[in-house]
DNA sequence: AACGGAACCAACCGCTGTTCA
DNA sequence: GTGAACAGCGGTTGGTTCCGT
């Protein structure tokens, strides 16, 4: 049952604060400290329900706060602690000193969200956008005969098939330019292959769902591909996806005697899907695809602690990679104990398991 | 200068989880 | 065990400011 609106009792001011308000407020608590939010208006003489003092305090009166525009740090550091815990705001305010939750909220809405969609990113899954992806390009003209090419009604059905991996758009592109048989040049042939393997992954990410939900909508690839690989329940989306990358390369010696590339793909698959969930990047995951495929004759133990930078998804943080500049960027990550990393520049894993604990939010 | 739409952000609303009588 | 009171959280609203025409 929810509960009666505080406010409702007439009387009680509502809208913005004024500064004698905020005067009155301030001194009530630095004289008392914050104790009871539903007898701390009367108290300090002020018409306005306890929740109002509360949230005016939290957001804007606390001498902790620090007002003005984000710094790219704190910027960069939205956005991974986003893709980590989603919109716990607290949780994220929690963790950037003198920002509170509501400011940040602000921010991702205003600023960040819309950026994120600009570049074809998926605020919430932090994946690319299922309605940028031209999925008839899976569906590759038969080079003799484009001009008079039409799909058949099996196409058809298989693109619609198809349309629910479409969260996965670096995925199914490279998929089809990668993996099928260069022999392979028919659409339907080449869709027919490609089908199964798919289906079968989508199938692993609903039953991994079904066997451990997420906390909220944007779970990580790597809680998906958990029920493959168990071990990476806690694992960081980094290391989750560079232990991703090297079942992949495993996977490839281990088949490496199919010589039929639709049977290396039933077991290559979940693990590409997982290298698919946790890259933005079209061109890093094509680099890490052709790198691992590769590189996966010379396999071995030594390369399961080599390190997969995670793409960053903001174009500052972008040109800070790309120039010779000394900023420093932080790179947020879940250790096997649930504790978020902060990788500085790639170099150090600090792990700040008080400062930035987040298994409570997991 | 005037207007309208976009952007911004403080504040509110409604819900959930916790505490306590 | 139950329900009311409370604190806190995330989503939404609406007033204000900015900016382009």
């Amino acid at each position: 049952m929810g509960r009666a609106p505080c406010c409702e009792k007439s009387g009680l001011k509502k809208g913005p604060w004024t500064p004698e308000e905020d005067e009155k407020l301030v001194a009530y608590i630095k004289e008392h400290g914050q104790g009871n939010w539903r007898t701390l208006p009367k108290n300090a003489g002020l018409s306005r329900c306890g929740k109002s003092c509360r949230l005016r305090w939290t957001n804007y009166l606390r001498p902790d706060i620090k007002r003005g525009r984000f710094s790219f740090e704190e910027e960069e550091a939205i956005i991974q602690l986003h893709s980590i815990l989603g919109n716990k705001w607290s949780a994220i305010a929690a963790r950037l000193p003198g920002r509170t939750d509501n400011e940040i909220k602000n921010y991702w809405n205003t600023h960040i969200r819309k950026r994120l969609l600009r570049m074809g990113i998926d605020p919430v899954t932090h994946a690319p956008r299922l309605d940028l992806l031209d999925l008839s390009s899976l569906l590759l003209k038969p080079s003799a005969a484009a001009t008079s090419y039409y799909p058949t009604q099996a196409d058809l059905d298989t693109l619609r098939a198809l349309e629910p991996l479409a969260g996965y758009p670096d995925l199914l592109r490279l998929a089809a330019s990668t993996l099928l048989p260069a022999a392979t040049t028919g659409a339907a042939e080449q869709a027919q292959l490609l089908l199964p393997w798919l289906l079968q992954a989508q199938m692993a990410q609903q039953s991994a769902a079904a066997m451990a939900p997420a906390p909220q909508s944007a779970a990580t690839g790597g809680e998906q591909f958990a029920c493959q690989m168990p071990g990476l329940v806690h694992a960081s989306p980094t290391a989750q996806q560079q232990m991703a990358q090297d079942h992949v390369a495993a996977t490839c010696v281990q088949h490496a005697s199919y010589d039929d590339a639709s049977h290396q793909l039933d077991y290559v698959s979940p693990a590409l899907m997982q290298m698919a969930s946790t890259t933005t990047d079209a061109s890093n995951l094509q680099q890490q695809w052709s790198s691992t495929v590769t590189s996966s004759n010379n396999y071995n133990n030594n390369n399961v602690n080599s390190r997969v930078s995670t793409p960053s998804s903001s174009p500052a943080a972008a040109g800070r990679m790309n120039s010779s500049s000394t900023t420093k960027t932080t790179t947020y990550g879940l250790n096997a104990s649930g504790d978020v990393i902060v990788d500085d520049a790639g170099l150090l894993d600090m792990h700040l398991s008080e400062l930035l604990d987040v298994s409570d939010y997991m």
